[in-house]
DNA sequence: TGGGGATTT
């Protein structure tokens, strides 16, 4: 990490814009000589070396046993582009005007006609430009998805042709912010409201009432359903959208659907349909619609065609060895040479965006007199909201070429208007789950290479608004060797909530018909990691504590940790420790300028026995000056909350985190209600209690310091070194023994989130887990 | 001395 930096650090001294060696100018030189918009790279965008071998899916392929329809394709730009006033005031009469002018609406019989033919149906999205080549048909696809109403227009016309007659047409989502959105737009296109025939379910917020025909939800949101309604019987259509992400839960979903399919319509023979029939639809966006067709038993496809703005792409002529350096000369090629617009740079990390930034920033002050200033824009997860909002600020003046610096939060989640250019690295950082099957694996986070589905869905992101270009920072010859599709979640992540979730309907994780089945490896170590937890006994059975912890929507060790603290009275402490462990954001900001602000504002924060009793000191602090108040905001909710701002400002802490954390608690609290905990309960300022609780839950996240002074894990491969990230309160601390929320491998094993508890805890847990199960 | 991105009755 700190070579890359350096290394940066070296090129951006090396280069001097208006110099007549710096690799720009001899870059510019060419281009005026070639006569190509940017030098150094090669024009992949070869419309006539594609366009006579690219295999059109009309008909039945050859060699494939897929049965493959077509929607009757719409004329290539044959209506103008859609206005923004979707979201805008336009009455419900405009709305429904704009449906029909949409080029899906001229498939709609055809499409409808197959639906209602097939049990299940592959939607596959298309571009529907003439121009295309094979690599923009992945971004065009998606981008139709997105922009073009696929997932707005199918229950649509499934409504209207009287499918929801005998139940609900439900919508997955793989995020919340796109069910909330598209409800919205669809309930604005059918005249009504939100909650009334349209209406959406995600986590925290449910608009859906009796009247719901319509519902968009989360994947997750669907899954929990499953354990009350194993058929899903209240759903006539399950539409599962974007499917090529390939979700745990979506997949998990699509395993389930296979199953109940039999169930709900009969099977071949005419056993079975017990209930109302079910339809099926999937919508994916990438040329593994093929593979899911197949898992269906060769559903039919159909393609769709879609709309996008075309997006030249280019490739550079060699690989770079530093595509921090990289970025930056493109950059400023692209900044002196090219007309207006913004310009998106996807990069793996914080690290790398911020090392950019202050390149670009530096260089940006030399630019002459008269060129257009640039306003640098970082872009990554834990950065605080109004941050994130300046993205969205148009910038002053005409003169002004935003740059927005952008980890893949800008692939799928947020979508940035303006967007003209977008320099791609072709890198991005994953975190995998290496399972041991004594129980007791590591996640990983490292950087790599991307897929082409991501390498197409960055591409896409300078097409939104009108013709734009990709620079990618890698050879043509690299882009063809990636892989397809990023490799679905269930392969990477940790299984033991979702087993111990089919456990609890009757399911066994090994016998159920997944897309891709996990390692075994993967399967066994989460099977361990329950009878640790005592949620399950030596015979695999689910304990009756392992049906109290699935009902918590949490991960099962911080399930555990609740309940362990009804018996050891600790509730209240353990519920908001738990919360800000399961918010999705760091609870600590880190700008790497001002570190020792930094250090100086948390020392007041931290508590001598590690993270979790800090993070409990934080949430109370930040309740003490009237933030995540108990719902009882009164007049004084004006000065509290400028309060609260000033008191995270000062200490550095995420107010999205604490917010998130507070709504989680809220819903926990209700949880322990119908478990019969009571929340209120309080130990004061006993640690004890709440450490033991924690140690139940990651009692298979335990290390004993040794002689030399390192920690060593208690269980996994023996003697396994285990260092305390540099995060952490812990850091440097040396005590008798720790335990951890998890353990990351980077450059080195860390384990994150530490608490340090008396040897003796390990024993107690040990045998009480074990008698539970 | 280091933190991709979602998500849960």
């Amino acid at each position: 990490m700190q070579k890359r930096n350096q290394s940066a650090m070296a090129a951006s001294k090396k280069i001097r814009l208006f110099d007549k060696n710096s690799p720009l100018k001899q870059s510019r030189l060419k281009s005026s000589a070639t006569r190509k918009p940017i030098p150094n790279w090669v024009d992949v965008d070869d419309d006539e070396e594609h366009i006579g071998r690219r295999k059109r899916p009309t008909g039945v392929l050859k060699g494939s046993k897929v049965n493959h329809g077509v929607v009757p394709p719409p004329l290539a730009h044959s209506t103008p582009p859609r206005k923004k006033a979707r979201l805008s005031n336009a009455g419900p009469s405009a709305a429904i005007q704009e449906r029909h002018e949409l080029p899906i609406a001229k498939g709609k019989e055809a499409l409808v006609r197959e639906i209602a033919a097939n049990e299940v149906t592959v939607l596959l999205g298309e571009t529907g430009s003439g121009k295309t080549t094979r690599e923009s048909f992945f971004s065009s696809a998606l981008s139709y998805f997105c922009e073009c109403g696929i997932n707005s227009e199918v229950p649509q016309y499934l409504l209207e042709a009287g499918f929801a007659d005998a139940g609900l047409i439900g919508i997955t989502q793989p995020r919340r912010v796109a069910a909330m959105t598209l409800a919205a737009r669809v309930a604005k296109e059918q005249g009504t409201t939100v909650g009334q025939s349209i209406g959406y379910a995600v986590r925290f917020d449910e608009r859906a009432g009796p009247e719901t025909r319509v519902k968009y939800m989360t994947d997750g949101m669907i899954t929990r359903e499953l354990l009350g309604d194993p058929l899903l019987s209240r759903y006539a259509v399950i539409i599962v959208d974007e499917a090529h992400e390939r979700t745990l839960r979506t997949d998990l979903l699509l395993a389930t659907l296979k199953r109940i399919l039999p169930e709900r319509n009969g099977d071949k023979k005419g056993k079975g349909k017990e209930c109302n029939p079910l339809k099926v639809v999937i919508m994916s966006a990438t040329l593994d619609a093929e593979k899911f067709s197949r898992f269906f038993d060769n559903a039919k496809i159909l393609y769709v065609k879609g709309r996008q703005h075309p997006v030249k792409i280019y490739h550079t002529a060699q690989g770079q060895t530093d595509y921090v350096e990289a970025a930056l000369r493109t950059f400023f090629q692209i900044h002196l040479d090219q007309p207006p617009g913004d310009v998106l740079i996807f990069l793996p990390g914080q690290e790398d965006i911020e090392s950019l930034e202050k390149s670009i920033t530096q260089f940006a002050r030399r630019l002459p007199i008269g060129q257009p200033a640039v306003m640098v824009l970082p872009m990554f997860a834990s950065l605080q909201t109004a941050q994130l909002q300046r993205v969205f600020a148009t910038a002053k003046g005409a003169s002004v070429r935003k740059c927005i610096l952008a980890t893949n939060i800008a692939e799928t989640s947020i979508t940035i208007p303006g967007v003209r250019y977008v320099i791609d690295t072709g890198k991005s950082k994953e975190k995998r789950c290496l399972a041991g099957a004594q129980g007791g694996g590591f996640d990983t986070l490292f950087t790599r290479d991307i897929t082409k589905s991501n390498a197409m869905q960055r591409a896409g992101r300078a097409g939104r608004e009108g013709p734009g270009f990709c620079y990618r920072l890698y050879t043509e010859d690299a882009f063809k060797e990636m892989t397809v599709t990023p490799e679905p979640e269930i392969l990477r992540c940790s299984l033991t909530h979702s087993i111990l979730q089919l456990l609890c309907i009757g399911q066994d994780i090994q016998d159920l018909d997944l897309m891709d089945m996990p390692d075994v490896d993967a399967i066994s170590s989460a099977f361990r990691t329950l009878f640790m937890l005592g949620a399950l006994d030596s015979t695999r059975t689910v304990t009756p504590l392992g049906r109290a912890m699935v009902n918590f929507p949490l991960e099962p060790p911080l399930a555990r940790a609740v309940m362990a603290s009804k018996d050891l009275a600790c509730t209240a402490e353990v519920l908001d420790i738990v919360s800000v462990l399961a918010a999705s954001g760091n609870l600590f900001l880190d700008v790497t300028d001002k570190r020792v602000e930094i250090a100086e504002a948390r020392r007041k924060l931290v508590h001598t026995s590690g993270d979790h009793l800090t993070k409990l000191g934080v949430l109370r602090a930040y309740r003490a000056v009237g933030g995540g108040g108990d719902g009882a905001e009164n007049d004084d909710e004006k000065v509290g909350r400028s309060a609260c701002k000033e008191w995270v400002r000062q200490h550095f802490v995420n107010e999205r985190t604490l917010r998130e954390a507070t709504r989680i608690r809220d819903q926990l609290r209700e949880a322990c209600a119908r478990a019969d905990i009571d929340w209120r309960v309080s130990c004061g300022d006993r640690e004890e209690p709440v450490l033991l609780s924690f140690t139940h839950g990651l009692a298979m996240n335990v290390a004993f310091i040794a002689p030399d002074g390192s920690y060593k894990r208690a269980i996994g491969q023996s003697a396994q070194n285990v260092k305390i990230h540099p995060s952490s309160s812990m850091a440097d601390k040396k005590v008798q023994a720790i335990i951890y929320d998890e353990l990351v491998y980077t450059n080195q094993i860390y384990a994150r989130g530490v608490s340090s508890i008396p040897k003796h805890f390990v024993s107690i847990v040990g045998t009480f887990n074990r008698r539970e199960a």
